[in-house]
DNA sequence: TGTGTCATGTAAGAAGTTACATGATTAG
DNA sequence: CTAATCATGTAACTTCTTACATGACACA
């Protein structure tokens, strides 16, 4: 269960409601690391608000409230990152999950599935790099910095997802020449 | 939800046991794409059996039962795969959440989780070039073909967060600059 | 005044994890 | 005969998703 470390996370660069999150889960972190609906953020929240990890930073129009980390919740979000040294964390990844599934189809389908994902990851790579090109060359500190490792992140990611899918249109257009008449 | 057809997939390729499908979470797909321990797996088999999508092949020793898909499951599988086009599926994959909250960090605990991760890598890289050696260069088809594919892009993943990491402790250096004395 | 976005919440149900439990077979 | 692995299962608990629900504020 990381959510609760996810929100620290954020919280830890900067002060935010929880509607802020959500949003955040929508387009930011939730892509390439972590999703979460709204429906967990906010009783996850006030648990958080319980154990002394955050707290209410201020209180804003309709019913908003900002939370901001606690030193306390610093500590707890640091000895997470640091202890346990990778590995043994759990991944679920249905994008690669169908991928891996692949295998599974005849390999014309297989090929027209991956011919999508380039599509798909392409399109992404897009947008990632005109990201990229408004914030310019310098890597600023704060919430933009978070932002800036994360997109770089998500575009290495996005083209080593496509040359993968390049290498394996190829895998499979070999093994479709031996038989090319197989249902 | 995905756990079914993650299972029909595993099982197109080649029938197996519960357990031997609760062994290939643990050490193949597991690892980069989805996780599952044998409590889900079991009733998910049962489940899928009633639908019709799988059928107990062979019972063997110990009580264990062979599964292969039937023709409607593969239909079933075939279906998940080609349609929705990618997009929207959802992802929850812990390293990279820890990877993307390392901006919360001082620069200088980031760095060491940082080497970490690094090492980590390097041990997978490592071992998955093994793997890749013992099969040689030809890809072939069924089972070892589709450890194959999974394998060429877990190389290629961890190859890929390997350089990023480097990269992301370069920054880490350039922010640290300013102000060597910061708390 | 009404549509859209902001902002939060509850509740039921599905899915997943952890702990517990059992017994067969194999290798030493 | 004993430890390890094979092989499956149940039950309680936690977590997550989906559907439902409400109201404030902004803009046209």
């Amino acid at each position: 269960m990381s959510l609760p470390h996810a929100l620290l996370g954020l919280l830890a660069v900067e002060p935010r409601s929880g509607y802020a999150l959500t949003k955040e889960f929508i387009d930011g972190l939730g892509r390439y690391a972590w999703n979460a609906g709204h429906t967990s953020i906010y009783p996850e929240l006030g648990r958080l608000t319980e154990q002394g990890l955050i707290e209410v930073a201020e209180e804003g129009p309709r019913g908003s409230r900002t939370y901001s980390i606690t030193s306390a919740g610093r500590e707890q979000l640091r000895s997470w990152l640091m202890n346990d040294p990778v590995g043994k964390a759990k991944v679920r990844n249905e994008p690669v999950l169908r991928m891996f599934l692949l295998t599974a189809l005849e390999p014309a389908d297989a090929v027209t599935v991956l011919r999508g994902v380039i599509e798909h990851v392409d399109a992404e790579i897009a947008e990632l790099k005109r990201t990229r090109a408004r914030c310019g060359d310098e890597i600023p500190l704060g919430p933009e910095g978070f932002g800036q490792l994360a997109a770089e992140y998500g575009l290495r990611a996005d083209q080593t997802v496509r040359e993968w899918a390049l290498w394996a249109i190829d895998q499979l257009a070999r093994r479709e020449h031996p038989r090319r008449e197989e249902a």
